[in-house]
RNA sequence: GGGCCCGUAGCUCAGCGGUUAGAGCAGGGGACUCAUAAUCCCUUGGUCGGGUGUUCGAAUCACCCCGGGCCUACCA
């Protein structure tokens, strides 16, 4: 009988952004299960990549003046050397931009095209010759063609709700230029998962792939409609790899991210040895994906599809995790706790964070809260307190002698943890990793009664009692190491440095069954610090100073606002929206922005962004605007305030009312916008010029 | 507005149809002094978000409401 296999993933990070705290809980919960396997002595491999294709990534290398290649090879060792630095310990860490993948890519090409999934449609799109891209429905509007209403987006009519095609539009404008966009048809390439429809029901449905959760929310929210075609094409220019048969189209970076995990393991075969088809055409072998919620769909729709069709195997369990959050909030760059992996590193002890994260995840998709008070007592309760205590205080007592010859009765402790075994392992197993931090910790609870009982420290005053003594520390020091096995799969330095400090190294799960007797006990070196309350607030602090961007909830005037360096500035504003296409002086004097006073301000209770306003341009002309701004500004905090407002924009009616304009803001939205202020003696209605 | 998830002690969470609802931390009192002010014992604290049902029995199931999160739409 063929042992089985186990092939595990994470997501692929994306090579435009430095790991951070939030990256980590998937990575490390993923660490931690994988470890968990190793250490029972199954067969199991952990792969990853860097993400490294698409706009984002060719616009940023353009912007720092260099290539692609250069920018994602810079990325990819910031990554593998954060990952390390935590442990995380990958059997093979490749990226998206190799031969590997892009060879696995036409092969899963082929097999979609074989399968008759792709149709190459000639597609008839609105192009904007100005910003220089074709345009998606929504950014486009003009007149209904079938109620003749005015300012209807590309896709459907708000007044008489029919649906069209952006082309059909009367006077369609480019709502990013104001350009009149043209009809240019362009080559796209579709895959049909409506014609998988019945496989995807059974797939996510019926067997225990996902969670439950996760199986109704994609009954509900796709599978209870047809399934739309999925555009899998970019045209040139892209950073990515050209379709085969198709030139000028290029895979579009979601088609190849998750053949990255394929591709992945076929380099560690390649290096090792191993046989391809044993990992990812074997029924042998269980392929187990670690991901985001916000990457469900890509991996439980798109994905299986491709498999499918490719004659791959598709995954055992996709297991998937809520989001971090910090303090009860969402990460916040102005707030300090934005954290990327490398300053956490300069502060504190990566075991802490494994330690933290471990106590706190179970397999549901609830998000995860690291409240950083609790992060440095529950590290130093539990792990300090109770776990490394116990060697702590009662290994120097058998420097000299060591372990008894003979394991000493201990009333039964031993054999009670040891048959805790089952139920920790079956936590892990789940990936319950709170209930098995739990199970641990109880056990460590009595074993720091069974010192306080035993009174070592007594015993080592009289002569007589040296057997007795030896017996003690033998008893709580195999206590200790039980609990570092348990613990070996979140903690592995503290397992190593238990194998040293007892001169046994810990290598097996199943070495919690059986006492040590008779070694010798190395002296006794401080396993693991503490947390101080100062050093959890210098890496906020430090996390803090690498914000880009004022806190939006205090606007502050140039004047009272820190210098910052000019050199501090990083590209990523910049990155994620590409500067437009140039424009003539007239056509930006098309635009009459206005500088306006907020007369009133009032939430609009049915909606989740909007703010309803009221502008006055001086003397009597008021303006009633709406403003997707809701949730970075109060209503309190705009009346009375000066902003630029575009005063010419055609009035536009929305599900509240009619909007006569809008406010102009910077920033990328949700809790981020930046409204614009003049400076100190522009009043309402001057235009800005 | 539509969809999904969550709401249990001060904090973070377990329990998810059946004895007086639990843990860790925090708080209060005591013990000990080997240990990184660690440990051990005792202890305060909850109409399990609210309401209505189903049931012999509900934190646990159903429905409604309130509050929080996420997805989606409206962000001109």
């Amino acid at each position: 009988m063929t042992e089985r296999r186990i092939l595990v993933t994470s997501a692929l990070p994306y090579a435009n952004g430095h790991i951070h705290l939030g990256h980590l809980v998937e990575y490390l919960q993923t660490d931690i299960w994988v470890r968990f396997q190793k250490l029972l002595g199954r067969r199991c491999v952990y792969v990853c990549a860097d993400d490294t294709h698409g706009t984002a990534i060719m616009i940023r290398a353009r912007q720092e003046g260099r290539t692609e290649e250069a920018l994602i090879a810079d990325m990819q060792a910031a990554h593998i050397r954060d990952f390390a630095a935590f442990d995380i310990e990958f059997d093979h860490y490749g990226s998206t931009h190799s031969p590997a993948n892009r060879e696995l890519c036409a092969i899963f090409w082929d097999g979609l095209l074989k399968a008759g999934l792709v149709s190459e449609r000639e597609v008839t799109q609105l192009y904007d010759p100005v910003a220089g891209t074709f345009l998606a429905d929504r950014f486009v509007k003009g007149t209904c063609p079938r109620c003749k209403s005015k300012d209807q987006y590309g896709d459907s009519c708000e007044k008489c709700h029919s649906t069209y095609a952006p082309t059909d539009l009367i006077d369609p404008v480019s709502t990013i230029s104001g350009a009149t966009p043209e009809v240019r048809a362009a080559n796209h390439l579709f895959i049909n998962t409506e014609q998988m429809r019945p496989f995807l029901v059974e797939w996510t449905q019926t067997a225990d792939h996902l969670y439950p959760d996760v199986a109704k929310w994609l009954d509900a929210a796709f599978l209870s409609e047809p399934l739309r075609d999925w555009d899998v094409s970019r045209p040139a220019p892209y950073f990515g790899f050209e379709i085969p048969g198709a030139p000028g189209q290029y895979w579009y970076v979601w088609f190849d991210a998750p053949i990255g995990y394929v591709a992945a393991t076929k380099e560690w075969c390649a290096r090792t040895g191993e046989e391809f088809a044993d990992w990812w055409r074997s029924d042998k072998t269980d392929v187990h994906h670690f991901i985001g919620k916000d990457i469900t769909y890509f991996h439980t729709l798109f994905w299986p599809v491709m498999l499918k069709a490719a004659g791959f195997n598709l995954p055992r369990m996709v297991h998937i995790h809520g989001f971090l959050t910090v303090n009860g909030e969402k990460m916040s760059k102005s707030k300090g706790t934005f954290v990327r992996a490398a300053t956490y590193l300069e502060h504190l002890d990566p075991a802490c964070l494994r330690y933290y994260y471990a106590s706190k995840l179970t397999p549901k998709l609830d998000d995860l809260d690291m409240n950083l008070e609790e992060f440095a007592a529950k590290v130093n309760s539990d792990l300090v307190g109770k776990v490394v205590n116990l060697a702590s205080r009662t290994a120097r007592f058998v420097e000299g002698t060591g372990l008894a010859a003979k394991y000493p009765d201990d009333g039964g402790l031993f054999a009670h943890a040891a048959a805790a075994a089952s139920e920790i392992a079956a936590a892990y197993e789940a990936c319950d990793y709170n209930r098995a931090m739990r199970l641990v910790m109880a056990l460590a609870d009595r074993a720091n009664k069974y010192v306080e009982d035993r009174e070592p420290w007594n015993l080592r005053k009289k002569a007589e009692s040296a057997a007795e003594l030896q017996a003690v520390c033998t008893v709580a020091l195999n206590l200790f190491r039980q609990l570092v096995v348990y613990l070996a799969p979140v903690l592995p330095r503290l397992a190593r440095q238990t194998g040293e400090l007892l001169n046994r190294p810990i290598r097996r799960w199943d070495e919690a069954q059986t006492p040590l007797a008779g070694t010798k006990v190395n002296r006794f070196e401080r396993l693991m610090d503490r947390i101080e309350a100062d050093r959890v607030k210098a890496m906020i602090e430090s996390s803090r100073e690498d914000a880009p961007t004022a806190p939006s909830q205090q606007p502050t005037t140039a004047a009272s606002a820190p210098a910052a360096p000019a050199a501090a500035d990083g590209p990523d504003a910049l990155a994620a929206e590409p500067l437009a296409g140039t424009i003539s002086f007239d056509e930006f004097a098309k635009a009459d922005l206005r500088v306006a006073r907020v007369v009133a301000a009032e939430e609009v209770p049915k909606s989740k962004k909007l703010l309803r306003l009221t502008l006055s341009l001086g003397g009597d002309e008021r303006r009633n605007v709406f403003a997707g701004i809701k949730e970075a500004y109060t209503p309190e905090q705009l009346v009375g305030r000066l902003v630029i407002c575009v005063a010419n924009l055609a009035p536009r009616k929305m599900t509240f009312g009619m909007s006569e304009g809008m406010v102009v803001a910077a920033g990328p939205g949700g809790s981020e916008i930046y409204l614009l202020s003049p400076d100190p003696g522009a009043v309402p209605g001057q235009r800005i010029h």
